[in-house]
DNA sequence: TTAATTTGACCCAT
DNA sequence: ATGGGTCAAATTAA
């Protein structure tokens, strides 16, 4: 699969604000899993179920490790943090430009950034399976709520909100374009992260939803709504901050196998993970990407602190809540922690 | 009846 | 003025 990841421009709160709480939240959540286990039938668990276990608490003991042997180079590094999801202000139309509100702007200083909720891109192909000239399904809700015809575009562009945004203030979006040169490609844009139960609830390594018959015939009618995921995938941000953001994210793992690196021609002397790339999944954490429940192999986690010794984290409560959703995600790949030269760093792609 | 989709109108940025 | 994103009423489907 190729996709494309932008994250722009975050802003924030100091982790330091925070870091007694996060830990504090870490390890309850560490105990009560350990709770869990020990009243878990064993007998009865899957292999999976067995694996998982461990591999949720190595997840926990590591965030946990990190973020204590954090000492506050992260801030400087890292502009900022995440938007905050959970706010239901934090509306798509920050991420255009096109505030009808002061709400989507952050904190109370006289910065007035504005909130950027993350945004990446993929590319995907037509579903060939469901014979339908549609991509396959992501895994995830949506319901569309718009369609515009795109100037200099030959095909509209469907707009897509998570079907949980009402009842539970999930601000992810996407938008699916079919593409002029190859009408078997989409374009899907993706902006901002699962806030919503469902997204706790895809299971790492499991197959996506298949969509009932009910929904294949819905979508008939809409000329794209589902993606087919298991093609290139391709990765991008435009900004420094947002690359060190990411990667410096305790949640932030590759799958085991990485991603097949595709970079636009002005990227291509910045791809940070070419030597990682080994096959077609890419893993990452911090935004649950419908990309990441695919992927079912291992490998050992390997953590790897940044050049200056320390490691950073994105800050706020809507990191945190972003880390927990995404776990997931994060354990269906054990965690691979980058180790990479920020200073030289001028960009990355996937 | 409920939920999802369609589509024209509206709003905002450029 | 124009393009892109969203809203919301009407329509469609289960």
């Amino acid at each position: 699969m190729r996709s494309y990841f932008t994250m722009e421009n975050y802003t924030g709160i100091s982790l330091l604000d925070q870091k007694p709480l996060i830990v504090n939240q870490l390890t309850e959540a560490k105990v009560l899993l350990k709770q869990l286990e020990y009243h878990f039938d064993a007998a009865a668990t899957s292999t999976t179920g067995k694996l998982l276990f461990p591999r949720i608490l190595s997840s926990f003991e590591s965030s946990l490790s990190m973020l204590k042997s954090e000492t506050g180079h992260g801030e400087s590094q890292m502009n900022g943090s995440m938007p905050t999801a959970a706010n239901p202000n934090d509306s798509p139309r920050s991420i255009c430009g096109s505030p009808r509100s002061n709400s989507n702007l952050i904190g109370e200083n006289s910065s007035k950034k504005r909130k950027v909720l993350p945004t990446w891109t993929e590319q995907a192909r037509a579903c060939e399976h469901t014979g339908l000239e549609e991509p396959v399904e992501d895994g995830y809700s949506w319901r569309k709520y718009g369609q515009k015809d795109i100037f200099g575009a030959k095909h509209p562009r469907g707009y897509y909100r998570c079907t949980h945004k009402n009842a539970q203030g999930c601000q992810a979006t996407k938008q699916i374009q079919r593409t002029d040169k190859d009408t078997s490609i989409f374009r899907v844009m993706y902006i901002g992260r699962h806030t919503c139960i469902q997204a706790a609830h895809l299971q790492p390594g499991q197959p996506r939803k298949i969509p009932e018959q009910r929904d294949v015939k819905r979508r008939k009618k809409s000329s794209e709504t589902l993606i087919n995921f298991e093609t290139d995938s391709h990765i991008e941000t435009k900004d420094l901050g947002t690359a060190q953001a990411i990667l410096k994210s305790p949640s932030f793992s590759f799958s085991p196998a990485s991603i097949p690196i595709l970079c636009t021609e002005e990227e291509s002397n910045s791809n940070i993970f070419s030597s990682l790339a080994t096959d077609n999944y890419f893993v990452s954490s911090p935004i649950p990407s419908p990309t990441t429940s695919g992927s079912n192999s291992l490998v050992s986690p390997t953590r790897v602190n940044n050049l200056d010794g320390g490691t950073n984290f994105q800050t706020s409560e809507y990191d945190f809540c972003e880390f927990t959703s995404a776990l997931p995600s994060a354990l269906d790949s054990q965690a691979l922690y980058l180790d990479w030269d920020w200073d030289s760093f001028d960009g990355f792609c996937f």
